[in-house]
DNA sequence: CATGAATGAGTCTTCATTCAT
DNA sequence: AATGAATGAAGACTCATTCAT
């Protein structure tokens, strides 16, 4: 189950380290047996690591996995907003930009992905989910909002919102997530941005082109 | 935790009320509880059921949980397909119809969207929907396919695809239900149809009015 | 399973005869799946009946267990009783029939063998066992003790003590039937029989003669 | 049920010591309950430790039975293996070892023998017994045949066969066995090898004499 | 007499958490 | 810091027994 050779790790290793080793253990488990079938022992051993760890570097299992949340938002996160915060970038490339994102092999692979279904699949962790991550999603859709008002006013758009934009962009961002994880074989990461892509191009043809889908591959 | 005196039932009741008893009450408990929290106690506590009753009445906890799936996916099933095929409706309005079952109160509502979600979220019951459920979602994506592509034909749109279409509609689906489950505040069943419409609107201008919304409300 | 075509009965039997069938299928549930693994289901299952005639036939499953033994040891009983009871035999000749009913067909059988070893198994039926059947243990033990005593006082043998002669036969009969249900290959009903004999003419050369084994095959 | 002031052990002992606490407490608990009465809990309880740790120690109950039969088997064929192996000692002495090894206080003793008829009883663990004993029983068959047969050689005893003999030693083995464990009354482990060595001295009455029983006692 | 649905106590097993070393 | 043995609560499943029909 775990190679354990190459990840021992020195007897005494940095605390933050250790973290990140059982956060990505934790990945792993659940991506693999669900959050339900992902015990500390699997957490464990698929870290090479021994079991009582886990406690003494989370308070609880319950914290490793909202630890392993965060780690997921944050790292989410960080890739959409650094991106889209370059100053000389135009609105609808921003909007881009954050599409691309999305689905980033970095982000968008079953690994991660199953993570995050598995938090939406539960009330409890939904709930946490909701708490930790729901802030950052508001955050990405006002974001998006704002661009969109800023390429409508600046296209002189007429009959289309921007929240509604907005609102189909993140439907569209966590259908195509659902499909991808499901259906491998009909829905890529690839096929997915071309189709939002195409989307925004109906939404707003002056600033999406056929071309942009090839150019951020 | 369960209001008995209402529930109680004659001591020999037919089976497949029984079944229907404690599928009604899996549903209940998964959406309240989760998946891995949905314990045979809390099922037949929810029942008004004594907990022998299940490993009598289905053979495991699992076969509980394929034949709640199995349940809610043929009562879905029901109401897009018995809708979409009557004989003296066009295309357009077929589709219509199947986007508004997708988000029809007896379908798209917290206790049942919990179910399908609690599923997608652990690899085993993800794999058990993929194989009691997938070719379902096919038949449905393959049917608003052929729509789209009679509505092309009607209309000679051009510089649209109709897998494209019917890709992005189930995306939307999916997306919207998440959503709704998720942000409930920010998303609603109503929204969502009239979002999904209005994508519709600007796939076929002359298919689809800006009053469709309300039609069919 | 079982055929249940040809055991179907009418709907109403007379109470023995349905005793007799639901103790003919706890023998073979018996020797099939162990006494602990025997439930009543399987009984009734086995004897094409219904759950509930077991409790209604026999107080509960203990009674139906006793029974069962009930019936093999009389029917034990009964085998080697009647032919050493007949007046014109001679002593050495009824010890025979006592050890050729012992590895008697319809007695030693690995159906049957099966169940009087599940109930020397454990410690609860053990107890029974001693209680019902360990009388008519004893009293061929006394039986044979008294051949034994008649043909060492015909053959004058010395150095023989009939006591202990009973007490190895009953030893052998114990242990060849243990050998012919472990290694059904290495023992056989007729080795075993012939290798008692053979133990009978080392005892009393004069009365067992080489021929005896194949006598009473 | 369980006096547990002086079972209980420092909190954290050597594996193998609480592997062998648990199998002697199994014992202890197969002898008291039977096969199918001996539950972990109480298994745990006599050993005075929780629940849990047999699944910790051993995988399953199932591992448990198969060590607990697997340690009772070579504890008697080490008795009986290492004591007939001496260099310096006649075939005749080595048997009368093996004999009196079957019948030592050690292992001849009402709380082991139930374990082994426990495992003799029903179809599943006398499906184990055979596996894993099986070898052992026919090794110690073909060991006391080739005694058997060196005596036959020394002393020119015709009329005899060493397999017929080795066959009846191990039948007396496990009938006196059985019996010593129904009727302990009737039946003493020092009667029990008096008797199977006055069947040797029926064979080979050179080589056994009416003094063995009480040399070896 | 007969049926089989219903009950609930009992069992094995899992696993988060604790803690002696 | 780190280890892994130990604990015990909780859950799925079994099955003798009951009882309405």
């Amino acid at each position: 189950m775990s190679d354990n050779l190459p990840k021992k790790q020195p007897r005494t290793a940095p605390p933050e380290a250790r973290r990140e080793q059982l956060i990505d253990a934790t990945i792993t488990a659940i991506s693999t047996y669900g959050l339900s079938g992902t015990t500390l022992a699997k957490v464990t051993a698929e870290a090479g690591l021994s079991l009582g760890l886990v406690n003494f570097h989370f308070k609880s299992k319950e914290a490793l996995l909202t630890a392993t949340l965060t780690h997921l938002a944050d790292e989410h996160r960080a890739l959409w907003f650094t991106r889209s915060s370059q100053p000389d970038v135009s609105a609808a490339d921003k909007l881009k930009l954050i599409v691309d994102a999305q689905f980033h092999a970095k982000i968008c692979n079953r690994r991660k992905l199953s993570v995050w279904f598995a938090f939406f699949g539960e009330s409890r962790p939904r709930k946490a989910y909701r708490e930790l991550t729901g802030p950052l999603d508001e955050e990405r859709q006002i974001a998006t909002s704002r661009l969109c008002a800023d390429i409508i006013a600046e296209g002189g758009y007429s009959g289309i919102d921007s929240d509604t934009v907005s609102a189909m962009l993140e439907s569209l961002f966590d259908g195509f997530w659902l499909n991808i994880l499901m259906y491998p074989d009909r829905f890529t990461r690839q096929s997915a941005k071309a189709q939002v892509l195409s989307y925004l191009r109906l939404c707003f043809p002056q600033h999406f082109t056929r071309l942009d889908a090839e150019t951020f591959a």
